[in-house]
DNA sequence: TCATTATTTCATCAGACAATAAACTATTGA
DNA sequence: TCAATAGTTTATTGTCTGATGAAATAATGA
């Protein structure tokens, strides 16, 4: 009875629910910042910090998204708590964004 | 004076803001499947909604955000308004998401 | 001009998100 | 055990988003 169409339609959805999952993510300039860095390796909070220039308790609050969708994961050392990137899907989704919005035309922008 | 990591920080949150502008407006399930839909062709506003089964109101308005950040563009022909993809770097990153969420396992869809 | 079809806009309301401050937990070293 | 450092959690509040229903606009054909 239920046509083709609507089989495919809740494919669809399911794909698109878990897509959009991941560009909910990434839909923070404070996450991207963070997981442009973190591909580059290893950091832990305080270089993060330092780095990004995000303030303490928004970088926290942050990473825990990151880490309760599950881009990225931990290891403690001491006082400190290494972030590494631990999804690929994550990862190809940075590497594109990386090419089409840091390395394109734009020259050398330094603003101010 | 400012070290170069300012400048550097500077570059990255203009890319990062721009980038993050980009993954709001996919970060919606039914924009991602009318983009979905509209990567395969131009569609008016009614075949959009038989294929994705989105209410009136609800498409249109979704419709509305994906003009209003230029991802699409329009076409009047008669009574029908025919939508098309207006953005390279969105359809870049849909590639991108359909590798990533729409083949891996899933089954082939095929559409009516 | 009037009715109809196609689509958009408006208004309302509930739920999600972000910035900030304050409190809390874990680890190390004295 | 206490103080200090590194990070996380909680609570608050203002803002943004999305679903929905109702009204409005545009084009066509009778």
């Amino acid at each position: 009875m239920t046509p083709d169409t609507v089989i495919d339609l809740d494919a669809m959805r399911a794909g698109a629910q878990e897509a959009c999952a991941l560009m909910k993510v990434l839909s923070n300039p404070d996450r991207l910042l963070l997981l442009c860095e973190l591909a580059e390796g290893e950091r832990n909070v305080g270089e993060l910090e330092q780095a990004l220039g995000i303030v303490q308790p928004t970088l926290s609050q942050q990473l825990a998204v990151l880490r309760a969708e599950g881009l990225v994961s931990t290891r403690r050392d001491g006082k400190n708590i290494h972030y590494q990137i631990a999804s690929a899907q994550a990862l190809a989704l940075m590497q594109v964004l990386y090419t089409q919005f840091c390395t394109s035309s734009k020259p050398k922008r330094n603003r101010k």
